[in-house]
DNA sequence: TTTATTTTTGAATGATTATTCAAATAAAGG
DNA sequence: CCTTTATTTGAATAATCATTCAAAAATAAA
């Protein structure tokens, strides 16, 4: 026996940078070889080709994002709260981080669309799953009375999950700050109205 | 002299459909060849090479998309019907064609974001003018008594293509038309508000 | 320590890529 | 009609791509 000597998750968010950065198709393997330290041999035996070590990099972005937003629901008591917070952390993503990152799910969800239905559905639930998530954080808000009762938590979480998808494509564009804040403001308070 | 034997507009079509099918980078001479019934050779003639084959169906799709615009927004004398059938139809859009066509500039803008600043650029001019003439549009409405003059139109142009862009990217997952309009609904009167 | 099993490594593979070239073809202008 | 200029065409080119392979290295279990 032996085992591998790197470090997987090290090795898998390096790689879904570098597929962030350039895209999947347009990441060689000598590219995935600078960024992970891996030689192609490697890869290839651990994680079979290239389109695994995407799936991993999927997988360990659901587990990366998973955690994150626990982490901010988990900060203060009151749900509505922490989703102000959540929210704010996109824009501060958005503004940050070099325009190109965006997210792996959108960005790989462009790119391998047609060709690869399952990747497509492994894309399709994560967004699903980010929703539920939403909708149960709208559905706690309601038993905190911070938000009326009269509207479906879906719909808000769907509507909410729209903004973020719209303000992260918009930021690409146009990564001004004091701009992006106006909008999530304003996405912020349409949601809650 | 001699003149090109194909029709310039129908190749840049074929082109940007196919770049929007399977992406940029995953779009081969060969894939092109077939698209638009050109030999690659005649394709490096007339447009210098992948890349500029990419620069011009950037631009006739820049020129496709103004005219549909226009073609909305001369439909009726309110400006604001003619607001919402666009918006309709961004909707139906989302719903009819392959969930994979999205729209050019975004597609091409995840895809060679950090590669290629020049194409980043124009992409960036291109969503800019569109934002450009929906703030247009909503001064005019405003000169119709149809929305409130205490919003700045720039303002209002902005969130509703934020939503725009939101809305394609909720598509890509989960293209059910009642869902798709329900938010474009909801998008609708929040800008209104 | 030896054996078995797995990873690492560097080089090689064959396929595919964008691009080029020379010859052929076509048409516009004189 | 002839010349000039441009496009078309099929084949060739060189680079790059993902992937494979055999040998070396390393570790866990015996």
């Amino acid at each position: 026996m032996r085992n591998a000597e790197f470090d997987k998750e090290k090795v898998l968010r390096s790689a879904m940078n570098a597929f962030m950065n350039k895209g999947y198709a347009n990441t060689s393997m000598q590219d995935l070889k600078k960024a992970t330290g891996l030689h192609p041999g490697s890869i290839y035996c651990a994680f079979e080709n290239k389109r695994g070590l995407l799936l991993e990099a999927l997988e360990q972005y659901r587990l990366d994002r998973k955690a994150e937003f626990d982490k901010f629901f988990s900060a203060t008591e009151r749900t509505i709260d922490n989703l102000k917070s959540y929210l704010d952390n996109v824009v501060d993503e958005c503004v940050s981080c070099d325009n190109t990152q965006a997210c792996l799910l959108t960005k790989a969800l462009n790119e391998t669309a047609e060709q690869d239905v399952e990747i497509q559905k492994i894309i399709s639930n994560n967004l699903s799953m980010l929703q539920q998530a939403l909708a149960e954080k709208f559905e706690q808000a309601k038993k905190e009375k911070d938000i009326s009762v009269d509207k479906e938590s879906e719909h808000l979480a769907r509507y909410l999950l729209m903004g973020i998808y719209g303000l992260r494509t918009f930021a690409q564009t146009h990564p001004k700050p004091e701009v992006l804040t106006q909008l999530a403001e304003q996405l912020y308070q349409d949601v809650l109205r």
